[in-house]
DNA sequence: AAACAAACCTGTGCGC
DNA sequence: TGCGCACAGGTTTGTT
């Protein structure tokens, strides 16, 4: 579920409310959360330690500590990082709980930063930076960060130049850009008026300039709106609260509605690798076979 | 290179 | 009301 615009709102909330604390204490409730080292491999590793910072990578968080290594959260489709008072009522599926001392120049007093998480895909972990290769290499696998890197068209015509593999799982693939998810790379392509079948390498000049320019305004909208909390509410954000974006979706979960762009077509839901796809094919017209490159430019 | 299937888990919504 | 099935924001691994 959350995807970059969902995590970006996470990590602001980490950087405006745990970011410079202490972390007194931390209990691990499921081994499975924490399976790429240990129970004790979290606790010893955090135990003490400040988080200095909140960063992200793609739909990675990463808090850098005082001591040196790294906090890595990742909330695959259920995850939650909820911010909360001692001795509150903690619900089903909380898997870790890292007790934060007080901070009284924010006038904060003793909290807990709960790790929820249902399906139990997600995961915490510390591990040491200088080690990244080994303790967390899929790190060095991930594409662009629509957000954290300057890059405009012509980075992205690149990344799409000569592929016959298609829009969907092209902006699906966190080794070219990292962060799109489901509901947002459909969101994308409806903005940019690009069916999400169309090779990649077909795409002309104007396409990229939209599909660039679409990519940056619908994340940016999603952010500002505190990013999508579907009907199941599995999102929220650090204190509870559900973001607003999903009310701006024009495809994505509307199979069989009418279209609320042009009014005139109807949203079709189509599967690629098993993952639901929504377009409006009135909207989205799908362009003839990748044409011979125009010849000059 | 790219498409596909299955696996990892739990919960919800729907048709019957 | 209950049952069974389809499906869900992600990623990895292995197979065509």
């Amino acid at each position: 579920m959350p995807e970059l615009p969902e995590v970006e709102t996470v990590r602001r909330g980490l950087a405006a409310l745990v970011v410079g604390r202490r972390i007194d204490r931390v209990e691990v409730g499921r081994e499975r959360a924490v399976r790429r080292t240990s129970a004790d491999a979290l606790v010893h590793g955090l135990n003490g330690a400040t988080i200095t910072a909140a960063g992200r990578r793609g739909k990675y968080l990463l808090c850098p500590l005082d001591t040196g290594d790294t906090l890595m959260i990742h909330l695959r489709m259920t995850g939650q990082l909820l911010l909360s008072e001692p001795g509150a009522e903690r619900p089903p599926h909380t898997h870790v709980v890292i007790a934060l001392a007080a901070d009284p120049t924010r006038r904060l007093g003793e909290q807990e930063l709960w790790f929820v998480d249902p399906r139990t895909f997600g995961e915490v972990v510390v591990f040491d930076p200088d080690h990244a290769d080994v303790e967390a290499p899929e790190l060095a696998l991930l594409g662009l960060d629509p957000l954290a890197d300057e890059w405009g068209p012509a980075e992205l015509a690149a990344l799409l130049g000569g592929r016959t593999t298609h829009l969907k799982p092209f902006l699906l693939d966190q080794r070219r850009i990292a962060g799109i998810g489901n509901i947002y790379a459909d969101e994308i392509l409806h903005a940019a008026r690009l069916h999400p079948d169309t090779p990649a390498g077909a795409l002309r000049r104007a396409d990229v300039r939209r599909l660039h320019a679409a990519m940056q305004r619908i994340l940016a909208a999603a952010i500002k709106a505190g990013g999508s909390t579907l009907r199941d509410a599995q999102y929220v954000d650090l204190m509870g609260s559900d973001g607003w974006y999903q009310d701006e979706h024009r495809v994505y979960g509307r199979a069989g509605e009418r279209c609320l762009t042009c009014g005139r077509g109807f949203v079709r839901r189509l599967v690629h690798n098993g993952r639901s796809t929504h377009y409006c094919p009135v909207c989205q017209r799908l362009r003839a076979s990748p044409t011979r490159r125009a010849s000059g430019r």
